[in-house]
DNA sequence: CGACACATGTAACACGTTACATGATTTG
DNA sequence: CAAATCATGTAACGTGTTACATGTGTCG
């Protein structure tokens, strides 16, 4: 947001979560935190101005940086530790009862999940003249999306493990 | 772990790494330090043998928590703050211009992360009476086909999000 | 005999997060 | 005038993580 132009710690909290379609409630302290941790790394400065009030500037090392981050694509070596994966591995060790006792509530608690998911997202496009959402609205919208997509994806996945335990363990 | 039976530190780490088909190393220093705060709060218990060797056991109270875990669905409210969408609604925010560029660059790199996974995926089931995987090469078999899954779903969502910018920015 | 696995720990840091405290300005 | 919004911060905590230090046993 920086980037854009300069801005007071506040004015981020709000445009944060209006840029996030308020799904992503932010303490404001915790913005006030991390302004001060970038400033200590340099990537950003801060001045006062005659309000009192302190305007948050990005410095050259921040644009920097921030160019380095829109190109990243969110590493991966070692994979992210992700609780669902933990639990199934975990529940693999423990022996392909418990695992299959797990996968399956994990299954149907996951697809229920999904339906209501499916539910909640806001039928926006009916009528094909309507205006697309924008803002807010997208936001919110787009972040509905990325939830159901990745909820289907975990639902697969369980499927895959089933299938996977089943027949190392069934059938021997 | 500690439910199937006491353990040592040292221990823990290596069939954890085991357990993770080893993709998730493990510092050993990180499992003692998160002992002793699973100690403080009740969680295990630890006594010291006659080789002064420190064996831990889980408690009453440890197994309570435990089960709450296997049956918990990782939660959802609010959604976990995730780098991709962060970074998505962020270049939003910014301009659609940007936002496209950020995409198509996320895009392409993640497809081609993707083809290299789905490479690795070790091809061990060619012969239809081959015995199917278990224990280490499982384990790493199933990280590698839910880091797959999260990576098509992903690029499905990258998908929606340039339909709905274009559709959004373009014809307007 | 030297390297490696086994085994245990400590000190320190960064980060995300929250609870709390304070004051100015605007608006119903 | 009271309540809400704007605005700024601090102290503290928990956790993930690493670097470092130390010692025993075993095996080639």
């Amino acid at each position: 947001m920086l980037q854009d132009e300069p801005r007071y710690g506040y004015q981020l909290k709000t445009e944060f979560e209006s840029a996030t379609g308020g799904v992503w409630p932010l303490n404001v302290g915790q913005v006030y935190t991390t302004l001060d941790r970038l400033e200590r790394d340099g990537f950003v400065s801060m001045e006062v101005g005659d309000d009192e009030q302190k305007l948050y500037t990005i410095t050259v090392k921040g644009v920097g940086e921030l160019g380095d981050w829109w190109e990243a694509v969110p590493a991966d070596d070692p994979p992210p530790r992700d609780e669902l994966m933990l639990k199934v591995l975990m529940a693999i060790e423990h022996g392909p009862e418990h695992a299959l006792g797990v996968l399956t509530r994990q299954r149907s608690a996951l697809t229920s999940l999904l339906q209501i998911r499916r539910r909640e997202r806001t039928p926006l496009d009916r009528s094909p003249d309507s205006s697309p959402p924008t803002g807010e609205a997208l936001a919110a919208r787009l972040v509905t999306d990325a939830l159901i997509v990745r909820a289907e994806a975990d639902l697969r996945w369980l499927e895959v493990c089933e299938a996977r335990i089943t027949a190392g363990a069934g059938p021997r």
